[in-house]
DNA sequence: AACGTATGTTCACTCATCGAGAACGGCGGG
DNA sequence: CCCGCCGTTCTCGATGAGTGAACATACGTT
């Protein structure tokens, strides 16, 4: 048995969760279409999910329970990595006038663990508990440019997506820029996943070169214009990325 | 089949998961004597949950994975409680000069779902992602006040755990406490969950009159001296939970 | 007011599957 | 060198996950 899922209904209820959080709010006939099961398997699935708590019923609409907060928090504090960058976040958010972001790495994938806004700034989009593709943000970029060369080849053979019209999709492209995100230990991210934002990232690496992890600070393209972006606030993210990465070492 | 759990395995990968929650950091065997499973098994549900991203696998241990997070991120998100309340907890951090949490009741419990520390804080007995017991703080028992009395009477049937030497632990006296924060909208938590820990709580309600959330601040006994926490302090969170409360109409 | 159709819930039934147990290869300590 | 532990794989049998039909209930329409 080689199978992706050798526990078919823990598979099952993770689709029913995935499928409560994308429709917030949802119930037993619904869900059934979405996942595409008969309303007595679902309803099964979803009476074990709230009994866990990791559903919650209102009404008869289900919502996603707060036992999975429990756990996602946990998921979270037990990184190093996020103990260590938070306080340069806060800091980073605060001179840069900008929304700073801590994205770690796992398994092929980037998320948002922790963002700081200085008050004032607007709703970014890649928020906390997000998860951004690799190739189209800044963060993404600097942590692909610190992975083995397989995984890079990977992602450009299952295609680029492009985000907005100006995500890189070609794979030398992406390549070159990787090479020139090693040379510097900073990748923009210049409207590439959002039309209007920007944003400058370095990353978190560890003893063998491997990324852990990026920091990033990103604004709105008309508060964060040329100059200040590529001078002014990439030194400061370089640096907090550098001083992190030395704590954890 | 009225089972609490219908779906089996999907029980048994949420034990999977709260163990390796618990002890960080474990294999395959280890967590088969803990959950009292074969090997074979448990191997099966910690693929599928790793493969879920659910958990993930650091040499030959598994850890809780970031999918949780996300999860977890939306499952707090969706709570129009806590957009709302997150400027308030901020500030009155920050003037109280203790940890401000906002804890959010859901099936029987309450979560604390935001928390800020005022800079040079200690670290408080109860963190974000923790669920406390609702008779032993202050929080949890403003939200019992405001919860239908067979709630009350299925705790006080249950047993109040002693946490401290000073939680409430009968049943009678816990109804006159209840009583009291029904007067005044306030419950005090005087070294009853953590030694040498104190806290004032405000509860935020819904038309009906049910808790929903209550707001909290707390800190070390000799920081957070009666004066100063039962005055001052204590005024502050009750006019910010009244506050929220209004905003969430 | 009676209908039609949506919902959530319950019930037998059946085949796939979850879990047990034994066996394998690999690694590390005595 | 070998014993013991580890993670992984296999086969196999009991069980439980999923189906589909039936039920009660609520709602909007005719």
């Amino acid at each position: 048995m080689t199978a992706e899922f050798p526990v078919k209904a823990t598979h099952t209820s993770a689709r029913v969760l995935r499928t409560v959080a994308e429709a917030d709010g949802v119930g037993v006939s619904e869900l059934a279409r979405r996942v595409d099961l008969s309303k007595s398997a679902v309803h099964k699935h979803v009476q074990t999910l709230t009994a866990l708590g990791y559903l919650t019923r209102e009404d008869d609409d289900y919502h996603l329970g707060l036992a999975l907060f429990e756990l996602g928090t946990a998921a979270r504090d037990r990184l190093p990595v996020y103990e260590a960058a938070l306080p340069a976040i806060d800091r980073l958010a605060d001179v840069s006038g900008g929304v700073a972001t801590l994205l770690v790495y796992e398994s092929g994938r980037a998320v948002a663990v922790a963002q700081t806004r200085a008050n004032g700034s607007l709703s970014p989009p890649i928020r906390e508990g997000d998860g951004g593709p690799l190739h189209a943000t800044a963060g993404g970029k600097t942590i692909l440019a610190y992975r083995p060369d397989e995984e890079v080849e990977r992602l450009v053979a299952d295609g680029l997506d492009a985000v907005t019209q100006k995500t890189i999709t070609d794979g030398d492209a992406l390549r070159r820029e990787l090479q020139s995100v090693r040379d510097r230990r900073v990748a923009f991210d210049r409207e590439e996943y959002a039309e209007g934002w920007q944003a400058v990232a370095s990353p978190i690496t560890d003893s063998e070169q491997q990324a852990v992890a990026a920091i990033s600070v990103s604004g709105p393209t008309e508060r964060m214009s040329g100059k200040t972006l590529e001078e002014d606030i990439t030194g400061l993210v370089v640096s907090a990325a550098k001083s992190i990465e030395n704590d954890l070492l």
